[in-house]
RNA sequence: GCUCCCAUGGUCUAGCGGUCUAGGACGCAGCCCUCUCAAGGCUGAAACACGGGUUCGAGUCCCGUUGGGAGCGCCA
């Protein structure tokens, strides 16, 4: 096999979305498990709706996913010169014709062949030549009618499609400007692509294209179509199923590696592994062990695979990861050795960063907010007596830490035969404002002293 | 409507003719651990869409049916 040379083809009218993304991660992970090249091209033909703020939000979420590309940017918008010389090589060669038929008798011939039970294709109306030659012309290419064109799919085998199921389509707009199918085909031959991976959506594309590059007598390249990822309606992924842009997840707290780890287990697999690193997956991923049914996105298990990268960072590295979430809620985080260590008593109780930041918070609250329903159940006039009681103990505590705060609570369960629960709970309300969290001797000894014996002051004074 | 693609538990999947009384994972339920909640450990419920073939033998191959998806633009 030639070393592989694939693209990844976004066209800026959106976000990089999660359907992109496991795309574009399948061709990056293909290239680089080979050693080839992963190529970047921007399709930004449609002048209409192209932008540069979605350019950058796509090459954004690549970088935020670690998916570096080779080489410079391709627009498509700047090669309209190399398109039209291929259209007119179409022309001249009588493969391709001028169309004088207009978008509104197009809609409507579609319109009257649904409605009559046909496929909507072009009648060929002008494959003689332009009916109305005064108007402005777009060019057909010149399809043929009998036969049928077959190419090979690395997931799926053979394809093949009758030719009579095909139409003329559109290879340059009236304005002279080129469309999709024919920019495909000539930017893959040109950029010398070898891998065309891509979306199963463009599986009926396909024939159209080996035409073209039959027509333009190019190699044709091997394909690979990837089934598409549904949202739980098994419907294509869409704004409707909630968050779609790879920068939501981002914001929702997953990591990088999680989110790729993730989508890469979305029609692909490798025994019973789940867990995988990036360099990992490049060294497994394995194009030909993709499967072609669609899968349905679960961002319950993408949860549960961020967990686990999570439980792999550091102390330390985690701090860093999780300060711009505690930022996000006006919380600072800048003693970093204090904030590490609230954070890491949390780090199993929380599956993304957000979720950290969030349970973590009352370490770094000047004032917590006390649950009413936690008062009416842990702040009951019994437990402020016992509260009272154990502030006047700690008081006494030199070491604030976990041993001693634990012998001080077994002494004193021991001198008033109580449970550790009746003895915790109203403490970790008092602590935390709620009834959960990490062990209390823990939080006690990162919140330290001073803060614990104001967090019980205030909790006595509490009224709901 | 037509064409193409797809079909293992709710979800992601293993399975590439016998080792399948169908394996793993998420989620779910129960139990253990336990100061709460998690994490962790154990146990459990839960699937080969259906019908025909082929074969000594089919989740695995073929054909239908059904169901789902995608495409059918002077969008990409």
């Amino acid at each position: 096999m030639k070393t592989p040379r694939v693209r990844f083809a976004p066209s800026p009218t959106g976000n990089l979305h999660i359907g992109g993304a496991r795309t574009a991660l399948f061709n990056w992970l293909f290239a680089r498990n080979a050693g080839g090249t992963f190529l970047l091209r921007i399709e930004d033909t449609d002048q209409e709706r192209s932008t540069k703020a979605f350019e950058q939000s796509i090459l954004e979420g690549m970088r935020w996913l670690g998916m570096d590309w080779d080489g410079e940017l391709t627009y498509q918008s700047e090669r309209t010169g190399l398109y039209k010389e291929y259209v007119q090589k179409l022309l001249d060669e009588g493969r391709a014709y001028r169309c004088s038929c207009t978008p509104e008798e197009l809609e409507a011939k579609r319109a009257q062949a649904m409605a009559e039970g046909r496929k909507p294709k072009y009648d060929g109306t002008c494959r003689n030549g332009p009916v109305h030659p005064d108007r402005p012309t777009a060019i057909r290419f010149r399809c043929p009618t009998e036969g049928s064109t077959t190419f090979h799919d690395i997931c799926r085998g053979t394809i093949t499609f009758e030719n009579a199921e095909l139409d003329d389509l559109i290879i340059a707009r009236s304005d002279g400007t080129p469309t999709y199918n024919l920019t495909v085909v000539v930017d893959d031959v040109t950029m010398e692509i070898t891998h065309v991976i891509r979306g199963d959506d463009h599986i009926n594309n396909t024939p159209r294209q080996v035409l073209l590059y039959q027509a333009l007598d190019f190699p044709v390249p091997e394909f690979a179509h990837l089934p598409m990822i549904h949202g739980p309606d098994k419907k294509k992924l869409s704004k409707r199923h909630g968050a779609v842009s790879v920068t939501e997840y981002q914001k929702m707290g997953f990591l990088s590696e999680a989110m790729v780890n993730y989508l890469s287990r979305l029609g692909w697999s490798c025994g019973d592994q789940e867990i995988f690193t990036r360099e990992e997956l490049t060294k497994k991923f394995d194009l030909a062990s993709v499967g072609s049914a669609p899968s349905i996105f679960d961002v319950e298990k993408l949860s549960w695979v961020n967990s686990q990268h999570l439980a792999k960072i550091s102390d330390e590295d985690l701090v860093g990861l999780v300060k711009p979430f505690l930022n996000e809620i006006d919380l600072d985080a800048n003693d970093t050795a204090y904030a590490a260590r609230a954070i890491a008593s949390e780090r199993e109780r929380g599956r993304t960063l957000k979720e950290l930041a969030d349970i973590s918070a009352f370490y770094f609250r000047e004032q917590i907010e006390i649950d009413p329903n936690a008062a009416k159940k842990w702040l009951k006039e019994s437990h402020r007596e016992m509260l009272a009681e154990l502030r006047q103990r700690l008081s006494q505590l030199t070491s604030f830490e976990e041993e001693p705060l634990k012998e001080l609570f077994e002494t004193m369960m021991q001198e008033r035969d109580c449970k550790m629960l009746k003895l915790a709970q109203p403490v970790r309300v008092a602590m935390t404002g709620t009834t959960v969290s990490p062990g209390i001797y823990e939080v006690l000894a990162i919140l330290g002293k001073e803060r614990s014996l104001a967090r019980i002051d205030a909790a006595l004074r509490f009224s709901s």
